[in-house]
DNA sequence: ATTAAAAACTGATAAAAGTCATTCGCAGCG
DNA sequence: CGCTGCGAATGACTTTTATCAGTTTTTAAT
């Protein structure tokens, strides 16, 4: 339920506008004066503020001063409230960076128009972070800064890579933000000695990319098609001003991101000190649920020996001699480059107790 | 310098207000009916758009209706221009989402009032990502957007910890953005065993806390004081609101996070490939910097061997003979728990020829 | 100043993982 | 059909790093 401030002076314009606020199912907070006005907007940061102007005490100029130098209140959307229609007063409010402007005597529909409107307005640059007001809104949210995204990828032009191509590579300056429309793709960072660690394998529909235009540095990673696929070039020019645009999207990836970094700490804190053979089976566990979330039932996951040593960062012999381990004692079955394994839960259960 | 779409088709009136706004040092594009300016609104993306309501092809409901339909151009600053008066008029433009209304005749300063506040207004809420018009622009944003952070300190309160008391916990939810004031604080995540991986060292004046704040989990690392230091608490509520009110906070934020996600995939790498006497070294690196950052000459690293252990990824014991090797090699010097590096230079040659 | 506790260091040894060389098995191809 | 080449697998060996146990040094506390 959105928060609107009242501030006004006549007891009976105050409780009568307050009424048509509340049966348009509003919570309304009254405001007296202006001083007390300020005080409760800084208190209870309303999602929208409408103001008199002639008051006792401070009036509505002072009110949208103060509000204006204050961080926290400065962007709740701000309606004028008053008799005068004359001319003046609307462009000094206006100026003084209010965001509409109501003549009394004003009826009902008028009030309302100008409150919904205002509040549309404002929810589309921020979707207010700490007042989620429920786990649905916020998915509704998030799906809708995702539609957002791939309503970029329409007008952006498709181009296919070949098995083994390679997409961008370290050093090269960032054009694009890609998405994997079809395909697997595996981004990667060499070491020397031709060593590489691989740093994330994509899905269809995943986006990459983003990290190295979000700081606006060169590539420090390579992408590399695994197998034929079709990837979105979305021009960096219309990723950011989607992101400058909808607040919405930029917290979508802010939490994206503080996501991955947790994840990358995490990975951090393993292979300092996880054993090789509990980095390979943790990784095939990983493996297995992203091969399965595309096919729904169990698929074997198809990679090479080499590949998977760069995910699990180790030598590849030493990767092969764990996959034979493990097969030796019936927890994963090998058909060629196919790997997949047998019971999860007991593969599970074989991690927790000997690893 | 910021570009303003003017859209008017009486040829007059839009030279004339062209000629103004240009002498106020803005970029004027000139659309001589609706359908134009909405084409032109796409292609340029201007800062603001002064649109009259009279006009043939397409009127300025239109044009409003159209432009608000676009991602790209919905949040660009609207001003109505023109010569009706009536209140009808003006309340219908304002509902469809307009942020002003001026009314002809104006004269020049009522016309470049309205223009400065809407773009000031426009300026709080987000700061362009693609169009900084210059690097010390950037900066200054970037300047602007830690002092507002750290004028949310000013209202905080402030604790002192103890060496070695804990400020947070693994499974421990999340309620402040933390500030170090003064002292030195470590976050680590635990393995199994006791066995611990230093995530990062921090100095005066650095904020943590923040991953587990933006994507609202419990946090999975813990913060511990190494010496005695005092804290400041931000309440999380501030700090979400300063985010949702300040596009240049977040903004900076996503680039933060995304550094030091390249940060951590670097790490990974070394991890991974890297011998326990080149993490060392390289660590050794890492913290002198931070050390001379505080204190502009060169100073010793004073640092438990376990700790910087549980920075390298390592075993206590590994660390102190890969020390002491150090030392038997005229590189580093020690004197008790402190250490420093003889010859910077002479020790970077030194991991490039044989490490 | 003395003493207890913690941290730093050393030695011996075991375990883990890397390296190099070789073989196996299979798919593709002339 | 055999040849070629590549990825997978294995063996033999080396190197790196961890672990355990014990000594020395430093630090902190009475």
């Amino acid at each position: 339920m959105k928060t609107i401030l009242l501030i006004e002076d006549n007891n009976d314009v105050r409780e009568n506008t307050a009424e048509i606020l509340e049966l348009a199912n509003y919570k309304v907070i009254q405001a007296e004066n202006g001083k007390i006005g300020v005080e409760l907007a800084a208190a209870h940061l309303p999602n929208l503020i409408i103001c008199d102007i002639m008051m006792p005490v401070l009036d509505g100029y002072g009110v949208i001063h103060l509000l204006s130098k204050n961080v926290k209140t400065a962007n709740i959307p701000f309606i004028f409230l008053t008799a005068k229609s004359e001319r003046n007063d609307f462009r000094k409010g206006m100026e003084m960076g209010a965001d509409d402007y109501i003549t009394k005597p004003f009826d009902d529909i008028e009030l309302l128009k100008a409150v919904e409107s205002r509040l549309k307005k404002a929810e589309l640059l921020k979707n207010d972070y700490s007042r989620d007001e429920a786990g649905i809104n916020t998915f509704l949210d998030e799906a809708k800064s995702i539609q957002e995204l791939k309503n970029l990828s329409d007008s952006a032009k498709v181009k296919l890579y070949r098995k083994k191509e390679l997409i961008y590579t370290e050093g090269n300056n960032p054009n694009y933000l890609y998405l994997l429309q079809k395909g697997k793709i595996k981004t990667f960072r060499a070491h020397e000695y031709g060593k590489e660690l691989i740093i994330s394998l994509l899905n269809e529909g995943e986006f990459f990319g983003y990290t190295t235009l979000l700081d606006e540095t060169p590539y420090n990673e390579s992408a590399e098609a695994l197998e034929d696929s079709s990837v979105v070039l979305i021009p960096k020019d219309d990723f950011y001003s989607l992101l400058n645009n909808n607040h919405g999207v930029m917290k979508r990836f802010v939490k994206l991101l503080s996501n991955e970094i947790q994840d990358k700490e995490e990975q951090l804190l393993k292979m300092a000190y996880s054993s090789v053979k509990k980095r390979v089976a943790e990784a095939l566990l990983k493996l297995q649920l992203q091969y399965k979330k595309n096919a729904k039932e169990n698929v074997a996951i198809s990679i090479s020996r080499e590949d998977l040593a760069n995910i699990v960062g180790t030598a590849t012999e030493s990767l092969i001699r764990t996959l034979s381990d493990f097969k030796h004692e019936n927890l994963i079955e090998v058909k060629g480059s196919n790997i997949s394994i047998i019971d999860t839960l007991a593969f599970e259960a074989y991690i927790k107790k000997y690893l």
